[in-house]
DNA sequence: ATCTGAAGATAGCATATACTATCTTTGTGC
DNA sequence: GCACAAAGATAGTATATGCTATCTTCAGAT
């Protein structure tokens, strides 16, 4: 007898109310969403996501076939399809009475607000992009987000006659960092009370836009 | 019978030749800082720094009580003395000759030296600080550190009479980004060819002074 | 020469984890 | 009302992993 009873209702255990498919289904995503970018890849168990779904480990994999497509599914697929959909509402509006410093800063303003947004997530995918190598699927993945850059490239070209793609990349990586140090951080870089959320993020913005400015002036 | 016989000649296997406890102890913590470095706290694996170390795992419980404790010892020891070492090194020296301007550009080479040099423990060191619980020991925790910025600060307190700190941990950021962005996107963001390592660093460094300059003047 | 402590090496344990098999229940379309 | 597909639930399995136990070998002290 290979088989015992399964499911004798011994215990009074109460069944859980049926749930369609469309609940069970962002109700892992978002599980997996938070367990991967509080711990990881490697980090994240199936079996904490299925707690933290209120869900059976097996129906994780009813709707999933791995860890790594969940993980795909999870990560990849809502941040692709925020970049994408950040970068037509960020430029799709832009007037041509603006000048380039107000889009430059609006792109800048955006681009933190859009990462402070998704920090946890960004900061598992940089994980994973620098250091899993079993999770396929990386940054440079992200076709919303190469396009978006590129568009930003752009933007800066004509505030920038030298090299724009570095000005915009350096801009990137303040915002990178920005979100990056906050995590790292916590309060402890930047304590509570010294300078909110608000003003760090208008001070990088000046900074980027003014440094950037500061150097167009050859012979510095 | 509840042992068999161990370590019976069967297979001519080559023992390896004794080593010093002291070579055995800097191997592991070469190959633990390296595993750790590539795949973060729980991607690594005791069998794989064993592997690595050229070394029995059971060798590296000799050395070290747990996982836990290898860590913290080959990543946050080093760390935090390498900080204590360059900050003495990088601003005991400094004439008063020297320009604010120069001194700062001095401070944020050598930051972004530290931080290109250690760019693999930092990043490991992000993901335990940021997201291990069970790894005790955060960045907070680096005294070498926390020193190194607060001079950091000092100086850059004769350049911003506003808010030093904000403008200071800005700079740090941009320095953190620069590193963490380099192994974030390899050569995708930052094409070879377009711009080498050091024309990044120097376009960091002047865009950095240059952009807190810009800020000092108010109304902008 | 011999003793001994520590290095080299093998085997294994307890638990965790990704994933599967199977049973039981329930809402829905007919 | 009933069939049935799919959700809820339980119980695994195979492997990986942190860590231990134990044996064997060897270099240095006595």
């Amino acid at each position: 007898m290979a088989k015992r009873d399964l499911a004798t209702s011994d215990a009074p255990t109460v069944r859980r109310k049926r749930r369609s498919p469309e609940e069970l289904n962002s109700l892992i995503l978002e599980a997996a969403a938070r367990e991967f970018g509080e711990n990881g890849y490697s980090g994240a168990t199936t079996a904490a996501i299925a707690r933290r779904a209120d869900v059976t480990e097996a129906q994780i994999f009813r709707f999933f076939p791995s860890k790594a497509e969940l993980f795909r599914e999870a990560i990849f697929r809502p941040l692709n399809r925020h970049f994408s959909e950040f970068h037509s509402r960020n430029l799709a509006d832009s007037t041509d009475a603006e000048t380039s410093n107000e889009l430059a800063r609006r792109y800048i303003n955006e681009l933190q607000d859009f990462m402070g947004e998704h920090s946890r997530m960004l900061m598992s995918l940089i994980v994973a992009s620098a250091y899993e190598q079993d999770t396929s699927g990386r940054l440079t993945d992200i076709e919303g987000l190469r396009a978006y850059f590129e568009r930003g490239a752009a933007l800066m070209e004509s505030r920038t006659p030298g090299e724009p793609k570095v000005a915009h990349d350096l801009m990137v990586r303040v915002s990178f960092a920005a979100v990056l140090a906050s995590v790292m951080f916590k309060d402890w870089l930047f304590p509570p009370g010294l300078a909110n959320d608000e003003e760090i993020r208008q001070a990088i913005a000046d900074f980027t836009i003014e440094g950037i400015r500061a150097n167009e002036q050859p012979g510095l």
